[in-house]
DNA sequence: TTCCGATCTTCACCTATGTGAATGAACCCG
DNA sequence: CGGGTTCATTCACATAGGTGAAGATCGGAA
């Protein structure tokens, strides 16, 4: 079991190659800071300054918006291997629009906003990696969006479906319900519908 | 009229402040290419790969996705100081998934992939003013995509007014509305009720 | 094992938004 | 000018998805 075993070393390697030395990694792991959680806590919550970016190593989180009716709206689920944070409240310092709660006992590291920025600072090559990461992440929210505006609430779930079906296995109905803009009920009917389809 | 009066060093400034030299910018200048158009002209298209990320200097473009209906759904709005691409062609090199088209005469700048990537390879500078760039984006995607999913249209509709009153000036109804998620007569609905409101 | 809270399903009914068509206003471009 | 095209508005009606309630299921805590 070496470095380059790592989860965030083949995080990094995806986008940087092999040009991405030991000792480079190992002083970008080092500013992270590694913890563990129950499932059902918060990692960070609705109106108050997200301080960390997460990359989780086991387990699952998910983070949310909250509307005046108190309803939660999934944002974005992350499984072993995936980053999450407030993007608004950690890179303005503002009070945070979203609540990110673990769905599953979460092992992750944690870097800050201080730490994080150095990073960027001190080397192009985190710097590039964030650039690139940031950027996958837009063009997936953007393609995210224009379905959801565009497609009926079925299709977009059997697309979701397709895509992650490791979400399916371990998100509650209720989140992907949110995370694809409808009700539970209806997902509930939309699946019924669709297993009439499947078997007919 | 210095170089620093450019629209596009205001817009690097933003991010970069006063630590971005005159000769530096005139480096990062001299890669775009200045180009003219008309209005309903197509500077990239579904299917066809992007070449360019666009900076808009004079009118305004739209980027949509047109479903299997044919319908189009407004992805992006770019006035003067806008930046517009298709993300995950221009980056990918695959065949477009939008298409962006000038609404009024345009006059932009324009970058290919080869000419992005040297400037972000050979500038640490560069680079992070395109991480900044896009993280902001991100940020205001995902807030954008919240509210679709936990809004009503007319509370989406009165929130994008409210934020964007030059849009409401100069962008045709049938894409707002699409913008919104919605079709052009429930807008014209919405915006009846709410003149009702206002006016009691 | 039993109980309890959380989640999922189903149903009957409701409403926000979609649909299709008709009309009129605005605006190019000849 | 003038006629065609594009866009916005309105209306009557249709429907996807929401609502509220009632069970059904299931897993964890005692």
């Amino acid at each position: 079991m070496t470095l380059k075993d790592h989860l965030l070393y083949k995080n990094l390697e995806r986008v940087l190659g092999d040009s991405l030395s030991e000792p480079e990694f190992s002083r970008f792991l080092s500013v992270f800071v590694p913890k563990s959680f129950d499932r059902k806590c918060l990692l960070t919550e609705e109106g108050s300054t997200c301080r960390y970016v997460y990359f989780i190593l086991s387990g699952s989180a998910c983070s949310y918006y909250v509307n005046e009716e108190g309803e939660k709206h999934a944002i974005q689920f992350a499984l072993e291997g995936y980053w999450i944070t407030d993007h608004y409240s950690f890179f303005s310092g503002r009070p945070g629009l979203y609540t990110i709660e673990t769905l599953e006992p979460v092992d992750l590291l944690m870097i800050n906003r201080d730490n994080f920025e150095s990073l960027c600072q001190s080397s192009h090559q985190f710097e590039h990696f964030f650039r690139i990461l940031i950027q996958n992440a837009f063009t997936a929210l953007q393609y995210r969006l224009a379905k959801t505006n565009a497609e009926e609430a079925e299709s977009r779930y059997v697309e979701f479906a397709k895509s992650y079906p490791a979400f399916v296995q371990r998100i509650p109905q209720y989140l992907i319900a949110s995370y694809l803009g409808i009700k539970p009920q209806s997902l509930s009917r939309i699946r019924k519908d669709l297993s009439g389809k499947n078997h007919p």
